[in-house]
DNA sequence: CGTATTTGACCGGCGC
DNA sequence: GCGCCGGTCAAATACG
């Protein structure tokens, strides 16, 4: 029933949409509507009468049509431009970072008194330590030098060097979501934030159980999963993310009269995942979609974006909330706007408070939760093109729930849109968050001895202040973690999708279905989700990969065929032979 | 008949 | 201690 609801709005929404309505998202539309009005043009025979008029509509019809496609491409050079730009911010910052942290690990190494063994295990960690990043089985190794990273904690304390760095995610946090080493998917959620909150910055809440001033075990107990809350519109039950779920419950929460689902993911029979699914009570196109815990099983290809990019949100949450605390003296939120694709981090005290405005849908004020609202800014764009529209959510302002938002930088929060929003990443910006994406690192050995050899080579940047070393981290965390690629192209595609979910529930589709991913295509069969009346948010199936794709943002210069055809619910993974 | 969904019961955490 | 509430379980039901 809802279905059929859902279905006819969709084809309302398109409809509207492809007659040309200023709303944004319609790119789709219109491209898709340009080759038929071209191919019109070509086959199209007219009656003698009619013919002369009819061919000045046209010609009138395929020199507008021209002059959108100019102006596509014309964006499509300036996303390409900022694009290489972003790239050479990322390298130039990754040099600073590394250049600060030999520095910093040169120092640690001459004050504490960490064992050689410690001393190793730390350096082949150190940039997933300084990123917030650790690996499953690096866990273990970590805990073994918790104490020196403590003694070094309070060294970087004192020094300003609040960077987070001690954060702790396991790599199946940031999309390499095969855990073999940890077969217990609790615990691989769990834990590093555990050990994050023990070691690194913990949370105001945490703050207040350490009253007696402690140990870990009342940390773990007090921390629990990290959630990643989505909002996007959706008008369908729930979002096609990829995965397989099971609805085990449903229950009508308090403040909501729309009741709240819960689903298991099914993929892998112990798989801990959860989500929640429930639409915001003040827009009932909002779909809330609520994930909890970290797959511990292969995702298929279509489920990696969405996994990506809540594993990287989630990583951003502990790294945020955890690096405000020392930094921000207790904020223990953070928001970025990521092109538009707004997260918003709430430590857990505080979440109900300025971030989710349906406190229905918040979590309990236990689980740090972050949220990643795909829902575009309702008055973001007047411009008609979903290119222009995807540009401009770059630029616009996005709605932003933290009143009190963590900023890294010393600007206030209120400018972390502009900056973070003019030029895609403004990396150089005063408004970057970088301690946000560090967590996502991975941590590639090979790019981590290239940048050591560099620096042996070249060691000019003296350590700076805390925004430098963020910076810096981000910047490896994003140039060297395929996970984040992975997220910031699924979060990117969400927003060229995204326009189609805010007013073209077909555009969305077809906007990813027809991006080109300069990817390689795995082999993993598709999965279709158990749910009904899927959103099928496309770059949840188009931004795949997140575990070996070089440049996958290429898709931004890539052709852009959108269509506005085939919007009979196309399979949320099919398209991949779309690829190139 | 197997699987997925529904839905009331149950449990634990939390606030009063 | 009690009640509220969110979350989960599991039997009943629906569906293919």
């Amino acid at each position: 029933m809802e279905v059929v609801e859902t279905k006819r709005s969709v084809k309302d929404e398109k409809r509207v949409e492809c007659n040309g309505a200023e709303d944004e998202g319609e790119e789709a539309g219109k491209i898709g509507s340009m080759k038929p009005v071209q191919e019109n043009n070509n086959s199209k025979p007219s009656s003698p009468s009619q013919r002369d008029s009819s061919i000045i509509k046209q010609d009138d019809k395929i020199e507008s049509a021209k002059a959108e496609m100019g102006e596509v491409r014309e964006e499509n050079e300036r996303l390409k431009t900022t694009l290489a730009r972003i790239v050479k911010e990322y390298q130039s910052l990754q040099l600073q970072f590394y250049s600060i942290v030999q520095q910093e690990q040169a120092k640690k190494s001459s004050e504490t008194t960490t064992t050689s063994t410690d001393q190793e295990i730390e350096e082949s960690e150190l940039v997933s330590l300084s990123l917030g990043t650790t690996t499953s089985g690096q866990k273990k190794e970590e805990k073994i030098v918790g104490s020196s990273s403590k003694s070094k904690e309070e060294e970087q304390l004192k020094e300003g060097l609040t960077l987070g760095l001690d954060c702790k995610f396991e790599a199946s946090t940031s999309g390499a979501y095969e855990t073999p080493s940890n077969p217990s998917p609790e615990n691989s959620f769990e834990e590093p934030k555990e050990e994050e909150v023990g070691e690194g910055w913990p949370p105001s809440k945490i703050l207040k159980t350490l009253r007696s001033g402690d140990d870990e075990v009342s940390q773990q107990t007090s921390v629990k999963k990290a959630r990643v809350s989505v909002r996007a519109r959706c008008d369908t039950p729930t979002m096609n993310d990829g995965c397989q779920w099971r609805k085990y419950g449903q229950k009508i929460a308090k403040g909501n009269p729309c009741p709240r689902a819960y689903y298991r993911c099914t993929v892998a029979p112990g798989c801990p995942v959860r989500k929640q699914v429930q639409r915001c009570a003040d827009d009932m196109s909002i779909l809330i979609t609520t994930y909890e815990g970290n797959h511990n099983h292969p995702l298929p290809v279509s489920a990696t974006a969405m996994a990506s990019t809540t594993a990287a949100a989630a990583s951003m949450l502990m790294s945020g909330s955890s690096t405000s605390q020392q930094t921000f003296g207790g904020f223990g939120t953070t928001s970025a706007n990521l092109h538009g694709l707004n997260f918003s981090i709430s430590d857990n005290s505080r979440s109900r408070q300025f971030y989710l405005p349906n406190p229905s849908i918040s979590p309990s004020p236990s689980y740090p939760t972050i949220t990643l609202d795909l829902t575009s800014p309702p008055t973001s764009s007047s411009q008609p093109s979903q290119f222009n529209r995807f540009s401009s959510s770059f630029s616009s302002a996005p709605r932003y729930y933290s009143s009190t938002s963590f900023n890294f930088s010393s600007s206030d929060s209120s400018t972390v849109p502009t900056s973070w929003g003019n030029g895609y990443l403004s990396y150089g910006s005063q408004a970057y968050k970088p301690n946000q994406i560090g967590p996502l690192n991975l941590g590639k050995q090979s790019q981590e001895q290239f940048y050591q050899s560099y620096l042996q080579k070249n060691n000019p940047v003296p350590p700076q202040q805390a925004l430098t070393d963020s910076i810096a981290a981000a910047t490896k965390a994003i140039t060297s973690d395929p996970s984040f690629r992975s997220a910031l192209a699924a979060a990117i595609t969400s927003i060229v999708g995204n326009g189609g979910v805010h007013g073209n529930q077909g555009g969305v589709e077809n906007v990813g279905q027809n991006l080109k991913w300069v990817e390689p295509i795995q082999a993993i069969p598709p999965y279709s989700s158990s749910s009904n009346g899927n959103c099928a948010p496309s770059y949840l199936n188009r931004s795949s990969s997140s575990n070996h794709q070089q440049g996958n943002l290429i898709f931004l210069s890539s052709s852009l065929p959108f269509s506005s055809k085939s919007a009979s619910a196309p399979s949320s993974v099919d398209n991949r032979e779309h690829i190139n």
